[in-house]
DNA sequence: AATTAATTTCACCAATTATTCACAAAAAAC
DNA sequence: GTTTTTTGTGAATAATTGGTGAAATTAATT
């Protein structure tokens, strides 16, 4: 988790960032609107930490300012008579206010809730199974499964789109591409040999009969 | 988008409910933990607004022993001196609070941010009847029914159209398309094993003589 | 070039699902 | 009350689907 914390009082950026290394975050910190806004274009982070009265650039601003392809979950921070800005603030995509002055457990809380929606973990773990996207890595029982690509970019699709029924012709447009014109039943024999990797996990690969598959995390009956 | 509003103040449901009708949002409303609890049970919502002061059962004991299936998004409203651990209400899902007394202008803004972030639900549940469109299941007390896949395309459409008569004709077109040149009968057929495998929901799917079919919300006479 | 691994195709089989049809039951028309 | 029309139902048959093993093809590695 990367944080990026915009405010141009150092106390309250030094707050912010003690409690949140204590949890683990990785935090940079901005005094000004513009050079966070540098910041966000050079680099990524997975959440951004805002004060709206700010010199030379204030928050509004650098929202409005900022690609929308650069936009990442905010929380603002603004003082308590600021409080009719706030509807103009939703329609910036702002998640969450924050009102100075705060207590610290208080924006901990909220930044803690934003990341458990915001970060999607590159680990998914049912029991004993685990697959680590990043590493490309399935285990079960801490011992590693060894899969074929195409089988590992199958399990992690569905798992993405858990508890979803997948069809046929969804799998072959995002793994194998739109332009491939091959058999569908070669599908079926990825997912023959994908179950058989999975051992006690293979009925969490169900089929939906005439639509194709679906991962799902409960126990089937 | 579904809301259920729980608070034993009238007043206040009252006005949360009208401002959320002006966007258009279906709002139940309960005056107490435990009937919140069983409508919650009962049925499906997409958002929860829960006041925690409230007689014979509070917010956070709903929220404890609501099931972790049916957990939603959810803002919670507590007077200004309430000193509740705001922590432990994230670690239950809570995604907002809102202290009393609120500018419903305010509560509006976040009941929109939230459901802007919230998908909008898959899941249609009449009492114990549940079908969740996007894994392709249905459920009748929680327990696994099997539908045929056709089966399974004519409930969805008539539930998509619901107290809505749809004939013969309508349906083998969307559910079998256009090019189909077989017996109208057939549908006859579909609908007698869906009514079979729908058990004590049967009467919910209604013969409209001389038309075709239709799925009803109510008991029938 | 040889070997190994991965992917794809294919055909068979079992199971499931869809369709048809004849007759019974129900509702509507006469 | 009888006839006609429409729908419900059970059973027989047809069609489709998915699991599977093996073979063929392609790609990667040594």
């Amino acid at each position: 988790m990367n944080l990026l914390i915009v405010d141009d009082e150092e106390k309250i950026r030094e707050v912010i960032k003690e409690y949140s290394e204590a949890e683990n975050y990785i935090v940079e910190e901005a005094d000004n609107g513009k050079s966070a806004l540098d910041k966000l274009i050079q680099n990524h982070y997975d959440l951004l930490i805002l004060d709206i009265m700010m010199p030379e650039m204030d928050g509004y601003t650098l929202l409005k300012t900022l690609p929308k392809e650069k936009r990442i979950p905010t929380i603002i921070l603004s003082a308590r008579d600021e409080v009719y800005d706030k509807l103009q603030g939703f329609d910036l995509g702002i998640d969450d206010y924050v009102t100075k002055p705060f207590s610290p457990k208080e924006l901990m809380a909220r930044i803690k809730a934003l990341a458990k929606r915001t970060k999607h973990s590159n680990i998914y773990q049912l029991n004993t199974l685990e697959i680590n996207f990043a590493a490309h890595t399935v285990k079960i029982n801490q011992q590693k499964i060894n899969l074929t690509p195409k089988e590992f970019d199958i399990l992690s699709y569905l798992i993405e789109n858990k508890n979803i029924a997948i069809s046929r012709e969804q799998l072959l447009s995002k793994i194998w591409g739109y332009s491939y014109f091959g058999d569908d039943r070669t599908i079926d024999t990825h997912i023959k040999m994908l179950r058989s990797h999975l051992k006690q996990y293979k009925n969490h690969i169900e089929t939906v009969r005439g639509i194709g598959y679906k991962f799902t995390d409960e126990e089937n009956q």
